[in-house]
DNA sequence: ATGTCAAACTGAGTTTGA
């Protein structure tokens, strides 16, 4: 099974090209964030002309996620993360396909910092981090793919030390991607891809992706059970170099079903 | 600060968030 993930910032600004990558990467399961559109505004009519069910949770402007199922409807199991009812940002949503919980984060970027939205960030993962040991205890595997908005290590970004105040790599918040993995989760690319420079991000600005001036935002966290069945996990960097493109890439793993570890 | 996007509010140009 084929899950991916893709910040499309913007689904109606950018349903062509996610339509063009559909076509080209035919994942089964694909997390979108930032779709910035209200509800009745997602494109579902082309998205099912592509073959594909769809879950999703909008907000007018900002943020906005949905979860896409090729051939299926996805089994929508929540909209909105657990643990503050007044907090009114789409930012999460999760279904059941085939067998999997899919979850699916976008979270807050959290820039300026310090200040309110920084601290919002730090209180989202804090709610993150009690619904993920909620989850892991399931007896179903879960993977929680999306746009982080977390630099993990130094690895994963072109010039650490430019970074070092910002929110996407304040030690607040990678400590908090560091418990999210000291619970059990595995970070995929990670797994596969231990000591490479590996992307998902690169501003419109100064010319970033020429120059590779990357940070790796997007991630998939994977269930003890499932970590063993990961198969690849790779970024569609070339997507980013497309015209009017997201300023994020596409992001995909590889999971063997069961049907083919029967089978070896 | 620079620089680049999309959407919203409006009526093409600015504001906002990222």
């Amino acid at each position: 099974m084929k899950i991916a993930s893709y910040n499309v910032n913007g689904i109606n600004g950018r349903i062509d090209i996610l339509l063009q990558w559909l076509e080209e990467s035919q994942p089964d399961v694909v997390c979108l964030q930032e779709l910035k559109a209200p509800d009745q505004k997602f494109p579902i009519k082309a998205i099912e002309a592509a073959g594909y069910g769809a879950v999703w949770h909008g907000q007018k402007s900002w943020n906005g996620v949905a979860i896409l199922a090729r051939g299926e409807e996805p089994l929508l199991t929540r909209k909105g993360l657990p643990g503050d009812p007044d907090d009114v940002q789409s930012r999460y949503i999760e279904a059941l396909v085939d067998g999997i919980l899919i979850g699916n984060v976008y979270l807050p970027n959290g820039n300026p910092s310090p200040g309110p939205k920084f601290d919002y960030k730090l209180a989202w993962l804090s709610r993150l981090q009690d619904y993920a040991a909620e989850l892991i205890e399931l007896d179903v595997p879960v993977v929680i793919a999306g746009d982080y908005n977390i630099i993990p290590t130094e690895l994963d970004v072109y010039k650490p030390e430019r970074w070092a105040d910002d929110a996407l790599f304040r030690a607040e918040v990678r400590d908090a991607f560091r418990k999210l993995l000291a619970q059990g989760w595995t970070d995929a690319i990670r797994r596969l891809h231990a000591d490479e420079r590996i992307y998902t991000f690169w501003d419109y600005i100064r010319n970033a992706y020429g120059r590779n001036a990357g940070l790796r935002l997007d991630h998939f966290l994977l269930s003890p059970g499932l970590a063993d069945d990961l198969s690849r996990a790779e970024v569609d960097t070339h997507v980013r170099g497309w015209a009017h493109t997201s300023d994020h890439a596409p992001v995909w793993i590889e999971l063997l079903d069961d049907l083919k570890k029967g089978a070896e």
